[in-house]
DNA sequence: CATACTGATGACACCAAGTGACATCGGCTA
DNA sequence: TAGCCGATGTCACTTGGTGTCATCAGTATG
């Protein structure tokens, strides 16, 4: 991250990121499919806890309910690494093949999240619709919560987006 | 996508594409950034007719109403394409790398929605959810839509799935 | 008609991301 | 001590992608 974040992504070659390393191009990418892997570490446990935070929920929650637990879950884990999360999504939001796999992560929590809702008695759609929702609230509350001059809960924001979410859908 | 089809994206060489075409692998690089984009020509015209969509709705129209509007663009051009969109969306399902670009070109349309949904007088954060919804809605519908054993129209399949999610956020 | 210009293509060399195959080396166990 | 095993290094190779220059056809201009 120490390389991206000082040339660039595209700029700091496999070679570079290895020989700082002490270690061999070969090496890297036996711990790394890919060059851009390395940023995405802790990604499955992110997945994992927001999926938890799901099973977890009280029998009696509603969809919603279990998309507002998942979104703590998440929350927990920004605030945890906030000083870490922030320098990252700058050298993310610069490159768009970065993006592109950040996307596919997204992507990845959907479906996980999708099948946790379905065991908890969602239909097929609605739960693929409950983790649509709670990714893109997720995200767009991260991008305010990272762009945000006077650092604010993630919590609060996530919460005030699910707000004007719901008021959106809700019109009419 | 005829050699995509045949072999599978990854097996498939730009050299082999270009021999196809009786072209040179330089020349291929001149016409798309790369190996992905040649699925992905027409993307900025579905961009550009729901973004013209949004624009063209009357004065009155609320925000689920534009979201409406760019969906009934997107599915007319779906069914106009609909023999070639299926098989590409099998290749693309097939590929990881495709699906990241796929992906992207989602969040450009978001982008280029958001900023329509600005003009029209939405707040910032209510027009960036609004487009999330109307590429997720769309998302949801096109996979249910490739899937679906007998055909069905998309503006059908397509307002179901609005339904659903409006059934999904109001609740409670 | 000759010349010069231009846009598209080919040819070629080159870099960097990955991968496969094999060698090496250190620690651990029988 | 001998043998095994997991992690790493070495090296060669394929492929995506780019920079540079040559070529060539069509066209405008004198």
């Amino acid at each position: 991250m120490a390389l991206y974040g000082e040339r660039g992504y595209e700029q700091t070659t496999v070679a570079q990121i290895a020989e700082r390393a002490g270690l061999t191009k070969r090496t890297f990418f036996r711990y790394f499919a890919d060059k851009r892997e390395v940023l995405f570490w802790g990604a499955e446990l992110l997945e994992r806890q927001m999926v938890g935070a799901i099973e977890a929920t009280p029998e009696s929650a509603s969809a919603l309910g279990m998309i507002g637990a998942a979104l703590e879950a998440a929350a927990a884990r920004f605030e945890e690494f906030r000083e870490f999360a922030v320098p990252r999504h700058r050298i993310i939001a610069a490159s768009r093949e970065l993006q592109e796999r950040e996307l596919i992560k997204g992507v990845s929590m959907i479906a996980a999240m999708t099948s946790a809702l379905r065991a908890r008695g969602l239909g097929d759609t609605t739960a693929d619709l409950a983790a649509h929702l709670c990714v893109t609230v997720m995200q767009v509350a991260f991008r305010q919560w990272v762009d945000d001059p006077e650092p604010r809960a993630f919590q609060q924001v996530a919460d005030e987006v699910l707000a004007q979410l719901r008021e959106l859908a809700c019109a009419g």
